[in-house]
RNA sequence: GCGGUCAUAGCUCAAUGGUAGAGCACCGGGUUGUGGUCCCGGCUACACGGGUUCGAUCCCCGUUGAUCGCCCCA
């Protein structure tokens, strides 16, 4: 508790010093540092930090767009019984290399990790999904009552090639139900999703596809690279990469020739064992009944080791655009995950993360239009007295529930007014040092222009009048 | 990691081998304390480094960044 009263003390004095920042950056810099190092100039004609490649600000002006997201996310995460978590941001690296898997790119090349002061490898997550199963392990969530059900939001970070949509840092909503293998699980998630997505305007597609188990999968891949093996010429450079590397990927290329080959190549669902074949099925089942739209995608492979059985994407529908086509979530189950970590044997997983600036991205090209909040009464003062009376009205209003704007930075009435106009308030207040020796308040309409003085100790009061009133003629706000 | 395109003010875009203009935005003004129109003024840019040239924002090379595609993924 002493370390709490303390702080503030200590920041009292920092503006002082960013004062004198201002006016002498050389000098600081010398003092501030260590007086043996020199100061490092910046490089010429660049006297403002760069953002980091890959790395973006999220100005005021697309905020809107997140908010609308998140608040659908909470709503949806209440209905269905999901419960907030967090995770940090830093995790051992061996987290990663565990689930997600050594050999994906994710983790061979685009891990930000680096060893800490006290010798632990340490990264910057890539994915959450690892964390959600770490935490579910480490706090004995086994004894909770099953399935246990998270949802979350945060950044991830990979050292990946900058796009459309695609940042070093991006943020995921995740959610993860563990502890059920009910293909009910699998088939709530998607439709909880599709329809999250639906009610912030984004209508999409679900391309479904399961991999079966470890050994069918196993089986699998390896007929189709026998198979593969025989068509040998006739595929691309990439492929015979892919052969090496990831036969799975052999069936997304789309050159001419390998679609060819495809064509007759051995498909995954012919090779599941007959519970992950019925477990699929009853998913298709469930989200026929809610009237989920989707897409077989037999050529369907999520990257990250993990997943078993059931996995798919999201897509937004109508993308007529010539963006890079992304997925906006992706998910599966994971039914390994939680023993591969140390965890009870046999525990079952399932989940789902979204991208949070590919679903901004598609909401601003689809031009859904988020309303502006809008404000009712600015409040415009004059002069210092004027100022120090105002600040209490405008607290006043504050705690009364009336949206209310000020400008006390600012000087001129006319000033005042223009922003008052651009805000689209209908009322401005304005208090000069006339109004304060009166104790009055002028009333300022703003579509009428008309202007009534009335008694300041009552301006609550009487706003609220006028704004039922307002509100009640213009139905639109 | 690989390939294509691009890089002029906060934004959208001009012009030019002899160092740059507009619109919008922003700030101020059009006499004392009144907005939405109008008028006037101000501010801010040739991404960075090197080369060719008497001289480069313009031509060439490199770097950085953006963008599109591949890879991969959210």
């Amino acid at each position: 508790m002493p370390n709490k009263i303390k702080a503030p003390v200590k920041k009292i004095e920092k503006p002082i010093k960013v004062e004198e920042k201002i006016e002498e950056p050389e000098e600081l810099k010398k003092k501030s540092s260590d007086p043996e190092q020199p100061v490092v100039p910046l490089p010429k004609g660049r006297k403002t930090p760069e953002l980091l490649r890959g790395f973006r600000d999220i100005l005021p002006d697309e905020q809107i767009y997140w908010e609308i997201l998140r608040e659908a996310t909470k709503s949806m995460a209440e209905t269905y019984s999901f419960d907030r978590i967090d995770f940090p941001i830093l995790e051992k690296e061996e987290l990663f290399i565990r689930t997600v898997g050594k050999q994906t790119d994710i983790v061979e090349k685009e891990i930000y990790g680096f060893e800490d002061k006290g010798g632990d490898k340490v990264v910057m997550r890539p994915e959450m999904t690892a964390s959600a199963a770490r935490a579910y392990i480490n706090h004995g969530m086994l004894n909770l009552p099953q399935p246990v059900k998270f949802f979350y939001e945060g950044p991830n970070f990979r050292y990946d090639r900058p796009q459309a949509g695609r940042y070093r840092q991006f943020y995921q909503i995740g959610f993860e139900a563990f502890g059920s293998s009910e293909p009910i699980i699998d088939a709530q998630i998607i439709v909880m999703v599709y329809n999250l997505l639906k009610t912030i305007g984004l209508e999409t597609n679900i391309r479904m596809n399961s991999i079966g188990t470890q050994d069918s999968r196993q089986a699998y891949k390896t007929e189709l690279a026998s198979y593969y093996r025989t068509k040998k010429n006739q595929i691309c450079e990439d492929c015979k990469r892919r052969l090496l590397k990831n036969p799975m990927r052999l069936l997304d290329c789309k050159v001419e020739g390998c679609v060819a080959v495809k064509a007759d190549a051995p498909q995954i669902l012919d090779w599941l064992d007959e519970e992950s074949k019925n477990h699929f099925m009853r998913i298709l089942e469930f989200l026929d009944e809610a009237g989920v739209p989707y897409t077989l995608d037999p050529h369907l492979v999520r990257g990250l080791d993990y997943y078993n059985r059931t996995v798919f994407e999201i897509w937004t529908v109508n993308d007529e655009g010539e963006r890079a086509q992304n997925a906006i979530g992706g998910g599966g189950r994971y039914d390994g995950l939680v023993e591969l970590l140390g965890g009870r044997e046999g525990t079952p997983g399932c989940g789902v993360a979204l991208g949070m600036e590919r679903i901004v991205l598609a909401l601003k090209e689809l031009k859904v239009q988020p309303t502006a909040k809008k404000v009712d009464v600015f409040f415009a003062q004059l002069g210092d007295s004027a100022r120090r009376v105002g600040l209490k009205v405008f607290e006043d209003f504050r705690q009364s529930g009336i949206s209310v704007r000020e400008a006390f930075g600012k000087g001129s009435l006319k000033t005042q007014l223009e922003l008052a106009n651009k805000l689209g308030v209908l009322f401005t207040l304005i208090l000069g040092q006339k109004e304060v020796l009166d104790g009055t308040i002028i009333v300022r309409d703003m579509e009428s222009g008309a202007q009534e003085i009335v008694d300041a100790s009552k301006i609550i009061q009487i706003m609220k009048k006028k704004l039922e009133i307002a509100k009640g003629l213009d139905t639109k706000r």
